[in-house]
DNA sequence: GTTCTAGAAC
DNA sequence: GTTCTAGAAC
């Protein structure tokens, strides 16, 4: 091992190399191009990448890392979500769903609105599709109901979470499983196709 | 979160 | 030979 590497492994043993990325959200929220609307609490921005026709995120502008730091005080907070939730969904033609991920990458917590068709060229790999398609998705109604119930929000088992992640490709629409992911995306249009007719 | 790419799968 | 997936990113 060179002398230069040793010391560049022993500088990131010392100090934990922030994820730079997973703040990448903090900044769109600032970046008035990005913001779709806001209300008293929160902020309404399109997903950079999305992976449907539609796919927003609603965060708050409070500095909450996600969905395992909200607590009893948060339930009016997250109502709001659902109030923003349902004026989009009168605002857009297509069926929407809202939830988190039960491992989000990014911080600053985050509601997704995406909506069922699946149809963009950013959805790539199978993560994509079981992140939205599986129980790694918390639907909305489910996380507000588990906060009110027990004043906060249990973190899914490690166990589970690798078995969405693993899972077999499935269409959310049928009962085809393709072996791709380009297979399933060919597939997608289809579905779409037939809503437009 | 994405990008890149090695090598598995076809 | 090409398509596709999956792991590293200092």
């Amino acid at each position: 091992m060179s002398k230069r590497s040793g010391a560049v492994m022993a500088a990131n043993l010392n100090s934990k190399k922030p994820k730079l990325w997973s703040l990448g959200l903090l900044e769109t929220m600032k970046d008035p191009e990005s913001i779709v609307k806001k209300s008293k609490q929160v902020v309404v921005i399109k997903d950079k990448y999305p992976k449907a026709k539609i796919h927003y995120l609603v965060l708050p502008e409070a500095d909450i890392n996600s969905i395992y730091a909200l607590n009893k005080s948060h339930v009016e907070l997250l109502e709001e979500f659902g109030e923003i939730f349902e004026e989009i969904e009168k605002e857009e033609k297509l069926p929407l769903k809202a939830g988190f991920h039960a491992v989000p990458s990014m911080q600053r917590l985050h509601m997704h609105i995406i909506s069922t068709d699946m149809v963009s060229p950013c959805l790539k790999t199978k993560l994509h599709w079981n992140s939205f398609t599986t129980e790694f998705f918390r639907p909305y109604a489910d996380v507000l109901e588990e906060l009110k119930e027990k004043g906060c929000i249990t973190k899914m088992a490690p166990e589970l979470v690798q078995s969405c992640k693993s899972r077999e490709l499935q269409c959310n629409q049928c009962s085809y499983k393709p072996k791709t992911m380009p297979q399933l995306k060919e597939h997608l249009l289809t579905h779409l196709k037939k809503e437009e007719n």
